[in-house]
DNA sequence: GTCTATAGACTGATAGAC
DNA sequence: GTCTATCAGTCTATAGAC
């Protein structure tokens, strides 16, 4: 029988997205997500091929942001001096991860991904590269600092899902900013 | 035929905590903890009568030491002036983070755990707490800064797990800290 | 495009011999 | 304590009817 709405790939996407997001990748199936938006399993494979495929097409939107982010930057490190050019780069990434937070969340909790052939050559270091660009040094220090930074506001927009995230940027991007502060406090 | 070793429960959990945190708790099978250190998984459901129950002895130990630390801290809330004080209690949970980073981790990258029936009532909102005590604040800005902060100093013990950590300590304390001031930088 | 039916592998867990 | 053997259930994935 054909189905209510015209594009069942964008359904099993965001059925997907939310399963994977909530429990994890492994412990959702393709069943539950087919029932989820009623059809069955093997009405699912017609659209995707494999649980791999479903996965690596809800991760690229994000990676494509990222690597247009990295793209961007790349060539010219942020002097750590300049605040306002820090802080214009933390709140870049604040909305990106606020944009893809369910895919954030499914990164987080799903470290064999990135093990599986079908993404890991997608990944690329994606976090390590904003890094990497936004200390615009190899100093181990502040490699540091910048993975307290944006670990700590990727953290916020899982922990804070259910809040009002417009009042947490503010002070996220604050405390990001200052923890980029080279020096002791 | 009788092993080598006296304490299989003690292996048990070594490689299951190896695996968990490497690839996710679902992810792993039983038969793979087993073989990995040459027993069945028979013998394996001798020591432990369950999955969840092997999960539970494994972050047990982590548990109980963020119940002591927030024991101890708490009633008596930290002053965010007091920079001493604070730094303090972010070095403490910076060495809870190292201690069991391999903990940490199976935390992380395992959401649905926390949901099940054996471990939902030790959790009882761990870092929340140690948040709570550390800022002694309700106010939402001081709670996201906490968030930032503790989250960050938790991402690095993970990120640089094969690094020095010795040399990243120093560095992410001092991130964290300088996270936690309030205001705008 | 969606279905029913099924293959084949693996899972957590148990029974009972040694 | 560890084994072999097995259960019932689930999984990914496919074949073929409509």
């Amino acid at each position: 029988m054909p189905r209510a709405t015209v594009d069942t790939r964008a359904e099993i996407r965001a059925a997907a997205l939310e399963l994977f997001a909530e429990r994890g990748v492994e412990a959702t199936s393709l069943r539950e997500i087919a029932e989820r938006i009623g059809i069955t399993k093997a009405a699912l494979y017609y659209h995707y091929a494999s649980k791999d495929a479903l996965v690596g097409e809800l991760v690229d939107p994000m990676f494509a942001e990222l690597r247009e982010l990295g793209d961007e930057l790349e060539g010219r490190p942020v002097d750590a001096g300049d605040e306002a050019a820090v802080r214009a780069v933390v709140e870049r990434f604040w909305e990106l991860c606020l944009r893809n937070r369910e895919v954030v969340r499914v990164l987080i909790h799903n470290p064999a991904l990135i093990a599986r052939a079908e993404i890991a050559p997608r990944m690329l270091h994606w976090r390590e590269r904003v890094d990497a660009v936004l200390v615009g040094s190899d100093d181990p220090a502040d490699r540091v600092r910048a993975v307290v930074a944006l670990g700590g506001v990727q953290d916020t927009v899982i922990v804070f899902e259910g809040d009002d995230l417009a009042a947490v940027r503010g002070p996220a991007i604050d405390a990001a900013v200052r923890a980029l502060q080279p020096g002791r406090p």
